[in-house]
DNA sequence: GTCTATATGTTGATAGAC
DNA sequence: GTCTATCAACATATAGAC
């Protein structure tokens, strides 16, 4: 069945790019149909719906930007590499595609019943468990002279912001610090060493 | 006309209600109308059509948050004072209205054109003009020994996501870190100090 | 200024031939 | 599996009475 995944993967690769930029209300199915060079019915024959094509479409860009960061965080390395190794995969992923986050966070604030409920399914996520075991390293790499006394919690919100931020202000930075795409990428690529210094060197 | 003025307000309070939340595409006017408590027929008196009801409410979420800041850039004061300020008025700004960079980053998103266009056509943002005389200060400044060497698009960049990015991330932050509105408001307040601390003290 | 009723155009979804 | 043609529902917008 080479036809049936062909298909299939190009309505979702069109889906993708017309979900990101105009969300679930905004998206049209005769567009993605058009975008992906098939007809309208077809959509159907793969996904039920619109929703379903949808949640479909979130799910990926969902778990490309979360679960991986939680993973290395509940790794057993260092906090300094677990930092560094987080920083690196942000700017990689999202150099690739910088509209990732305002479509997350945006379906989120649409539905978070629906679009975060994933969240608490997953096993690996529950809170208790994950924020635990991390906050007694910090405790202990502290202690050990390791790492300068900071809040664990301001220390992972800081190194998010850090490295995604960015990427979804890019259109206005662009315009405000006067940069093409070129000069915006190297500035992106100078903050994989800049953020992990600036966090830890204090 | 004091019925005008109501009727005009509660419209407009409804509409950013329900588009901060769904955006353009996601909302429906029949349920803005529910919101504010009057009739469909309503909105088409005040408001031509969705799009200009949109617009409308998108001005002003734009203006909320992007001028005030390039105008603390822009005034005389010291670096260190005009981060402070920055730090301070995004927290209580987002506090009140957690919902509002969400909303503004996805418009953006869905029609840059049109939705950063806005930009251009203010004077008092003109790249150019705006970024120079920031970059001199900052020369300045270093120069005598007031600030830390560093680049300044990345200190401006790290000071709005550091300001700006956890609200973003709140749902997801009050799960991941098993907090609640009281405990969120809390740590977002302790930023107020944090964040300059953080980006300064080097 | 405010309402009810309605026109007009889209849109998601399906039926059914090939 | 893929298409054309079509339906039924809905949403924006307007007409027109009060």
């Amino acid at each position: 069945m080479p036809k049936e995944l062909d298909a299939k993967e190009k309505i979702l690769e069109a889906a993708k790019g017309i979900f990101y930029k105009k969300g679930l209300g905004g998206a049209r199915m005769a567009e993605i149909a058009e975008e992906a060079g098939i007809n309208k019915a077809m959509l159907h024959y793969y996904f039920s719906s619109k929703e379903q094509l949808f949640e479909t479409v979130f799910e990926e860009a969902f778990h490309k930007i979360i679960p991986s960061i939680i993973s290395v965080l509940n790794s057993e390395k260092p906090i300094r590499e677990k930092i560094e190794e987080i920083a690196d995969f942000y700017i990689t992923t999202l150099s690739a595609n910088p509209q990732l986050p305002v479509f997350v966070l945006n379906a989120i604030q649409y539905d978070p019943e629906r679009f975060l409920g994933k969240f608490m399914k997953n096993k690996q996520m529950s809170p208790q468990a994950f924020m635990g075991k991390l906050m007694q390293q910090f405790q202990q790499e502290i202690q050990e002279g390791k790492l300068p006394p900071v809040d664990p919690r301001h220390l992972i919100i800081n190194l998010i912001g850090l490295s995604v931020f960015p990427f979804m202000m890019k259109p206005m930075l662009k315009i405000m610090m006067n940069m093409d795409d070129e000069s915006f990428h190297d500035l992106m690529e100078s903050r994989r060493e800049l953020i992990p210094r600036f966090l830890l060197d204090t």
